[in-house]
DNA sequence: AAGTTATGAGACCAATAGGTCACATGTCAA
DNA sequence: TTGACATGTGACCTATTGGTCTCATAACTT
């Protein structure tokens, strides 16, 4: 399968996504760890952080006998470079920064 | 279906994908031009463009019996926000434009 | 060494998605 | 107004995918 076929595959399930946010909001976390935040068996858990590791979004480290997850951010911003150029980029980032703003400040 | 769902799997499809690097290289085409650079049938391409239309990722306007069909960058943007911080796109940026450096002047 | 803890591989089933086709509507041009 | 052009709808089949389970390996603790 393509390289990025993979990452799009992997970004495309609702749980995936949800553990790169986990991962996102703090790193280095271990199955059993991710596990209990999710309303799903052990073996659905791992079989997403496999996905997403053969995607390349996850990259794994070992320590004795726990593997501990960390988010990788390159892809998603290739994703990103892919259908944004840099002319386009200041005015949606422009757009989106005004959006939040007036979200918050009502 | 969720808003963020609909985006994710509009770009789990590798002719999906292939369709916007087509508006993304000119943008403003008819579903009969794109037809034309895809190796399937117009029921098929339809049905890929609804789905990205849906997902807010192509927008379009009608002129007489045409549709025209427009790329629009902001939930690709959004979806790089989610998971790259400001402080992270520094690095991740600056990787990759020397990766691109190096790949192209070797 | 023995028990517990953390993870891994593969079979299996139900639900979903990609692609084609028959049929249909609306628009332009002569 | 008649024919060609551009797009839309829904049925249908097949392949893929999400989730669970059984079985199994490896590492820490006492």
């Amino acid at each position: 399968m393509a390289d990025d076929d993979l990452v799009f595959k992997a970004l495309a399930d609702p749980s995936r996504r949800f553990l790169l946010d986990l991962l996102f909001a703090r790193d280095g976390r271990t199955l059993t760890e991710l596990e209990s935040e999710l309303a799903m068996t052990r073996f659905g858990v791992a079989k997403h952080l496999k996905v997403l590791e053969e995607a390349g979004l996850v990259v794994t480290r070992r320590s004795g006998r726990e593997k501990l997850h960390f988010l990788n951010p390159v892809p998603i911003r290739q994703i990103h470079d892919r259908w944004i150029d840099k002319y386009t980029e200041r005015h949606v980032t422009a757009l989106l920064d005004l959006k939040n703003a007036l979200e918050e400040e009502p």
